[in-house]
DNA sequence: TTGTATGCGTTATCAA
DNA sequence: TTGATAACGCATACAA
């Protein structure tokens, strides 16, 4: 159906590996025939078939970014910095959104080992479900960076991380001076197991903070089962309410949570910021067009995926992979 | 680098088109070749080449989804209905995102042609610069579904249209009720000439509602060069806060935007609802969670969503395509 | 039940 | 400057 460059070989009289050369604009090829083929492909309708090419080539200059989320805009602002640095170096984006499912995420992974894509930037969940095909990309040179991933030492990828620890400091301790003793951290959607792993990781990063937290009672995440992530935040938001009334801050890890929960001290009747005070990890529109008062931590999403463009452009560059890349971004507060 | 059919071919003794039919649990292959062939496959990581399947299939079971604005939940929430029918029938979906900006959306659209994918879902803002490439689409028979783009009758595409008119003379003769009077309309980010024919397009569908308003003086669309929706909004919302201070009703085509106006509103000391009503055209989370009282559309994305997929699916059911299809989808008030 | 041969659309090598 | 031929990975018609 489509036209080939078989197709302009016929209609031009010409061979067709020379129909290919001259649409390459290779040097050898006369002016002439050129524009012959040129004005002929015009015409007809020509566009060279991506799977001819890929097979051909074996690169597509496609990269992927599989994204958990992508109702919540921090995901769409990392996409959106990824690409401008892969449309100056000639790679078109697609977008995968695992919708938060781990049957997703584990098919989008795998989809990546077909040759697909050149490379991929990915914010897996956890190496739980995932390890055994993140290796094999790995093994088949496929590069992936995992984004805020905690390490894993068995399984072989790239990461780029953010370590907001001294952000949290000053925000802490800037909401330590204002009164507030009292914090909650909320996550975001995952499974039990995945929390108690979570929590391992996060208890030692968030000690010595200004504000006191008991990581048993107040830490909550997300039902796996949710619709959206306000309405995440507002079902814990109740249950925070309703169970620990002296909670005086809440930290979400997703902004969007905030809203959820905004809601939720207003049925309680709680104030923003005097009762409540609400900070969000990730700093977007969302965050910064909140219509009540709220902090933010910004994870410098460009620098993050300045970062993951350059591990995979360095792996693509040379095929000799050694030790994996770990880069730490520093988050910043606002 | 990968591991083909032509390694597992030699590795088991095998020869390869065996190796191809056993791993298609092709029903002439003795249970026990197939059994060797998947355990040795499973062994030696293998994944069916991408470009190789396609080359030789002449199809991708993958649905692209074409959006101008990832940042906007209004869309990522299309991208997961869209994606609910696409799973149902075994296709994978991917989103390109063009960022409100006419070259990527061209852009995106010119690759639909090389056969990267079985069908599109498009938020195609003009045919303006994409008739000719959507033209060819429809002759080379790859199913593009333009969504909420005003009609032409020059390009052959199919289309899904929402119609809003019952919902907002319903939610308009409400607000009059409550004694609104002076409307403006928000539009999103478009060109000048595009925002000429949005308003053309627009005047006739809006007449005769329940609230007035002068089409020149209070149709308002954000600049091209705008970063954010929200940022979108906050500008025009100070312009018309500073220009027309009679007006008591703004709607917005992105909820989104209505975050910057509601900001504009507190900085010029007005009350939401009381003073400036805001009524959103679209119903997110966005809309459900917003800490200020406002109206919204429903788009009915999900039936949007369920007809686009449809039309697709007949289209790559029958190939004899006559006439356009045009979808009417039934907009609610909430 | 399995092997041989072919073609999908492209680019690259080599020969003319 | 151009043409003949091969190769990328896969699926399938046909032969055995």
């Amino acid at each position: 159906m489509a036209v080939t460059i078989l197709d302009i070989a016929k209609a031009s009289g010409k061979s067709f590996p020379t129909v290919s050369r001259a649409l390459n604009d290779h040097p050898k090829i006369s002016v002439k025939t050129k524009q012959e083929i040129w004005a002929l492909a015009g015409k007809m309708g020509y566009r060279p078939s991506f799977a001819g090419k890929v097979l051909k080539n074996g690169f597509t200059r496609i990269l992927s970014v599989i994204v958990p989320d992508l109702a919540d805009p921090f995901y769409a602002e990392f996409v959106r910095c990824f690409k401008a640095d892969a449309a100056d170096n000639g790679y078109d984006v697609v977008v995968y959104d695992y919708e938060m499912k781990r049957d997703l995420e584990s098919r989008y992974l795998e989809m990546m080992l077909t040759g697909c894509c050149d490379g991929v930037a990915a914010f897996v969940t956890s190496f739980e479900h995932t390890a055994v095909c993140v290796n094999r990309l790995w093994e088949a040179r496929i590069p992936l960076v995992a984004i805020g991933t905690p390490d894993h030492s068995q399984v072989h990828y790239d990461g780029v991380n953010v370590d907001s620890r001294e952000a949290l400091n000053r925000i802490f301790g800037e909401l330590h001076r204002r009164g507030k003793r009292n914090l909650a951290f909320v996550f975001g959607r995952m499974s039990e197991a995945l929390f108690a792993q979570v929590k391992e990781y996060m208890i030692p990063t968030l000690k010595d903070l200004p504000l006191q937290f008991d990581a048993e009672r107040n830490f909550y995440c997300a039902a796996e089962n949710g619709t959206s992530q306000a309405e995440d935040g507002y079902r814990i938001g109740c249950e925070i309410f309703a169970r620990n009334p002296a909670i005086d801050t809440i930290m979400t890890w997703h902004g969007v949570q905030a809203y959820g929960i905004q809601r939720a001290a207003q049925e309680a009747g709680k104030r923003i910021p005097e009762d409540v005070a609400l900070i969000a990890r990730d700093n977007t529109w969302v965050t910064r067009y909140a219509a009540f008062p709220m902090a933010a931590l910004d994870q410098r999403l460009d620098q993050v995926a300045k970062e993951a463009f350059a591990i995979i452009k360095e792996r693509l560059r040379n095929k000799e992979w050694q030790e994996p890349f770990r880069r730490i971004v520093k988050a910043e507060h606002v």
